[in-house]
DNA sequence: CCGATTTTGTTCTCACGTTCACAAGCTCCT
DNA sequence: AGGAGCTTGTGAACGTGAGAACAAAATCGG
């Protein structure tokens, strides 16, 4: 049953330049980090400030460094500048990513605004919503245009990354037109799990989940004592009523 | 069962009610599930049906819920508005967490606006700013507080989660200001690695971090053969001269 | 020029997370 | 009642990630 002959016990068989997601992730924080020293004038950062600066520890940053090649210097650092431009090279941010924003709600807005869009490396191409009173209405220096326009707009300034800032019901329409439309990539802030064909990469953020986390952990240390246990198996048959959590506000 | 006879380390060491992060993270999305399936008027739903609904596979989603204890029926599945409440009472969503939201800006304002607070579970008491010209506006039903107001606040209302919606400048000093005032619980918008002593629990929300994990993706997918454009070392801006990595440099 | 010192890059080991596969257990049908 | 058919719960295999430890390489002082 277990056929590992044909496979090297040795190396974690990683391919040519397939750096782990873990890693993928933390890049961006490195980035930040690198640029921050620079702008602080520092030209040249152990493993060690890096790490302190990135919040993660120095082995861990050093192996994540090791995927992307040996930029540092053994006995010196590594060069803040170079090893910024390195990993913003390895990440793609040295081109600049089309995107458009589809549901220009509150966060919609707040994200139009969002003037230093992250680093750079992202352009904002146009800002799109179903709603007729919404369009037209200026955000900045765009201006809101009809969710309609999206194929012409994709097509015309190459977007392949789309976000998507629309309430839960039309998330999954929206990005089935903006997958349909080329869309590639696609960040969901819509609170719904959204169904994508193979080929195109979904991220998803979300406030309400974020928040839950963090009770779980809150309600473990406040906890233990405050909250007597659970009964075993309240009576269910049929009835929604469940008992409210014993030390709790009465509802 | 709980009990090996043998020496081996058949469980794997798992705290007595201690879940997985990773599950911890999958909680709140099996939550939300349930509640579109309960809206929707269903009763019962297999581990399939759920896992489909949550976009998980379900071995994970049944090992997942296997932590909280066994609240399936075998050969029939799970009773879906007893496990969301089983599920709820873990997170700890049964009971309301008082929330304050810092720094009233683009996204703090849509955080204010955003009504269904995710579910319920979370109540937020005051939204803080230090900015005189926006202390008094009024946002939904609030009124934007003075942050100097704070630790009266969190002592007033008990509040163990602080949301961080400043820039990046003031983030740790409103960080540090939470905690100090009681907060052990903070959600950070603002692009910046905090530090917290023990005790107190980060976590992070980082739209351009997300964007860039996206462009990685996106750079290789349609990169090998489309992108040409990326030079193997340009002049960054033309002020940098990278020290080639075996460069000897005279003394 | 050589050895001491520093810091990287890498290897090894362990822990965690995911997936498979199947026994246990429940319901339903004959 | 008893067997057939599902579906859960879980043990075990597998893969990925984290951290400790160390050899390799660079600088610097003598």
């Amino acid at each position: 049953m277990t056929r590992a002959s044909s496979r090297r016990p040795g190396p974690p068989t990683r391919t040519e330049r397939g750096i782990p997601e873990a890693t993928v992730a933390r890049l961006p924080v490195y980035l930040r980090a690198l640029t921050a020293l620079s702008d602080g004038g520092i030209a040249t950062a152990s493993s060690e400030d890096l790490a302190t600066a990135a919040g993660v520890n120095s082995a861990k940053l050093r192996k994540d460094l090791s995927y992307l090649g040996s930029y540092g210097t053994r006995g010196v650092g590594y060069d803040v500048e170079y090893l910024r431009y390195q990993i913003a090279r390895e990440i793609g941010v040295t081109q600049d990513w089309a995107v458009v924003i589809v549901g220009i709600g509150n966060l919609g807005h707040a994200l139009a605004n969002y003037s230093g869009f992250g680093t750079r490396g992202f352009r904002i191409v146009a800002l799109l919503d179903a709603d007729p009173t919404l369009i037209g209405e200026r955000i900045g220096d765009m201006e809101v245009r009809d969710f309609a326009e999206l194929e012409d707009i994709v097509k015309a300034d190459r977007v392949s990354i789309g976000v998507i800032t629309t309430p839960a019901g039309p998330a999954q329409e929206v990005c089935d037109r903006l997958v349909a439309a080329g869309v590639t990539s696609i960040l969901n802030f819509a609170p719904v799990v959204l169904s994508v064909p193979d080929g195109v990469d979904i991220r998803k953020v979300d406030l309400s989940i974020e928040l839950q986390i963090l009770a779980y952990h809150e309600q473990r240390k406040s906890g233990e004592a405050a909250l007597p246990q659970v009964p075993e198996l309240p009576a269910l048959n049929g009835l929604t009523d469940y008992p409210t959590v014993g030390g709790g506000v009465g509802a």
